[in-house]
RNA sequence: GCGUCGGUGGCAGAGCGGUCAAAUGCUCGAGACUGUAAAUCUCGCGCCCAUAGGGCUACGCAGGUUCGAAUCCUGCCCGGCGCACCA
């Protein structure tokens, strides 16, 4: 085979980009990888929401290194998982998800992420096919398999003893669950974000009780200086359902000392390359990284489009190009235009924003909160919100 | 089951009969300065009408006491802790 040189770089590659952690380590997984015969890898995700963010992508990319080695990938859809839910955050109602939200979710999943691997060339998998139908000897027995000992070793979950928050018992069963998923696919490695090592490795150990082992590979995390995660609870995170205008706005207003994990992280970059952007200085190096991010999701061309909108908008203070236009009637209320389109939340919100100088309508500051549309135009609401007006005949 | 403490805005956490739309911190929004960064400063942050100001809804839920309740009482729901129970 005259491309060993080739695949021994991947090798490397994907044992360390954006790697947090292997286990139980990265020589195994290197040993196996060298070893003939296609290994089974996978990373699951919960269809939760209508859309992924890039911390999905960054899992993704790293799937998509296994694929170019000749593995076989499994993207693993965690539909049953996701019914379940974790009921620490009282906020979030977890509703059920039926078969058919999981499915337009999951439609939406692939639109996202058909730029960035083959699907065609991914199994997908559903968790409900197991968990469904799983009786309570069985469960019970999956249970007796760890101890109370071994789960709050957790971390989480330590925090939560010592602060007198309660933990729920399917808490207990969430990482079990999990765990049973790798059995179930017969997994040579699992691949998650680093916040999943906790259920990735209680999948380790319970697939070594069936004689089997399970590499893990886990991920970094984007989080900024303050350690804090780019989460979906962040607003800055990026959704890849965004559009290329937004994601690149978002990646801008990110702490700059995010640039350089983000390009290791989000993108698939060479080192060099870079290098050669981080060189640039932050702001420079920021552009970069926002295009090529939008790129890999949107495009070039998109990423163009964003790039050069970007620097209109907020470097020489123009309007953006391809405003959402709205149709108006003659002496509408500029609030009720704005309370209707939802860019604002309520009229008080308004009032606010009148009062802190936050609306200009063609670049005139208003100060009337019962401000009449008498033409067209343009409204921009703080920095970042823009509408177009047109008459209605 | 018994006892006990507690449930307040996006979060944390004060308030414990009127001056409470509710301190303070964080988050968040806007403005200034910038690179839509960070830091800093200023203002704001329930909803509706309004120029001042007014109204409505809110402090787990439902009732009650009172001129007046987030604050007191009763019941219910939920959580923490302790005790009991241990199949």
């Amino acid at each position: 085979m005259g491309k060993t040189n080739k695949t021994g770089a991947q090798i490397d590659r994907l044992l360390s980009r954006a790697v947090e952690n292997i286990y139980p380590n990265p020589e195994a997984l290197k040993d196996k990888l060298a070893a003939e015969g296609k290994l089974t890898v996978y990373a699951g995700i919960d269809p939760t929401g209508p859309s992924l963010h890039l911390g999905h992508g960054s899992i993704i990319l790293k799937l998509k290194e296994f694929l170019d080695l000749g593995q076989r990938v499994i993207l693993l859809i965690g539909d049953f998982t996701a019914t379940i839910g974790d009921p620490t955050d009282k906020l979030s109602v977890r509703h059920k998800l039926s078969p058919a939200e999981v499915k337009v979710n999951y439609k939406k999943y692939r639109q996202q992420l058909a730029k960035l691997i083959d699907l065609s060339k991914v199994e997908i998998v559903y968790n409900r096919r197991w968990f469904a139908k799983m009786k309570l000897e069985q469960v019970l027995a999956l249970a007796g398999e760890f101890t109370v000992g071994q789960m709050i070793e957790r971390d989480m979950f330590k925090q939560r003893i010592k602060n007198n928050k309660p933990i729920y018992l399917n808490e207990f069963l969430y990482p079990l669950m999990q765990g049973f998923d790798s059995v179930m696919l017969d997994a040579d490695v699992e691949v998650g974000g680093n916040d999943q090592t906790f259920n990735m490795l209680a999948g380790r150990t319970l697939q070594k009780k069936y004689g089997r082992e399970k590499m893990v590979v886990s991920l970094k995390l984007l989080t900024d200086s303050l350690g804090k995660k780019m989460g979906k609870t962040e607003n800055n995170a990026v959704f890849l359902s965004d559009q290329p205008n937004d994601m690149y706005g978002k990646i801008m207003s990110w702490s700059d000392d995010l640039i350089r994990p983000a390009f290791e992280i989000c993108t698939s970059l060479d080192k060099q390359i870079i290098d050669s952007y981080l060189a640039l200085g932050p702001r420079d190096a920021k552009m970069k990284l926002a295009k090529s991010i939008v790129a890999l999701y949107k495009g070039d061309k998109a990423a163009e489009t964003a790039e050069a909108d970007f620097v209109g908008k907020f470097q020489q203070n123009k309007i953006p190009t391809d405003l959402p236009v709205i149709k108006v009637a003659a002496d509408s209320f500029l609030s009720d235009v704005l309370l209707t389109e939802n860019i604002i939340k309520s009229k008080t919100e308004f009032r606010r924003l009148i009062d802190s100088g936050a609306i200009r309508v063609n670049g005139q500051k208003i100060n009337d909160s019962h401000y009449q549309v008498k033409s067209g135009g343009t409204v921009k609401v703080g920095k970042t919100r823009f509408i177009k007006l047109e008459m209605k005949n």
